[in-house]
DNA sequence: GCCAACGTTGGC
DNA sequence: GCCAACGTTGGC
């Protein structure tokens, strides 16, 4: 692999979890629904091969319960077309579509999640867009050190 | 469930 | 192109 680039997404374990990704079918999954031209444009910038922190929002404990890798770069998101579909955008169409995603697969689940409020504590981490106030980004990259470091932190 | 922060929409 | 209104995110 030729320098990976570093990523976190974050996903409602109510609604995709890091078990569900473990549990699907060749532990891969399309990463769809997302509706932020900054977090698309992020996953266009994606390679194969890349590593990416999964963050669980809006649950009991918020953090990075795992890892996964991009093991397909950015194609349109279907379910923009889909009118029952949940994320479906009618200003997204088939012949110009508006939305992107990538298929990630199943690297590894922590032992412990890396709960958003430990990372708080960290100097080291100080601008990682997570943790600055009111950030609501789902798709940002994450520096090698800063990846470094996190993946320290689950040892 | 609350609500602050932020992104998007659309009238003008 | 401004900006008020509105909708969404996501921690708490």
């Amino acid at each position: 692999m030729n320098h990976a680039q570093y990523w976190l997404m974050k996903s409602e374990p109510s609604v995709f979890s890091i078990e569900d990704l473990k549990n699907a079918s060749k532990q891969t999954a399309p990463w769809d629904g997302v509706r932020n031209y900054q977090a698309r444009n992020f996953m266009r910038q994606m390679q194969i091969g890349d590593l990416v922190l999964f963050y669980h929002s809006n649950c009991d404990v918020p953090g990075v319960v795992g890892i996964a890798q991009v093991s397909r770069l950015a194609y349109p998101d279907y379910t923009a077309w889909d009118p029952l579909s949940h994320y479906y955008d009618p200003k997204s169409t088939s012949d110009n579509p508006r939305w992107d995603m990538v298929d990630v697969q199943f690297v590894t689940k922590f032992e412990k999640t890396l709960s958003l409020k430990s990372l708080y504590h960290y100097p080291e981490l100080q601008d990682l867009p997570l943790i600055r106030k009111g950030n609501r980004l789902s798709v940002m990259p994450v520096t090698a050190s800063q990846w470094h470091f996190m993946i320290s932190l689950c040892k």
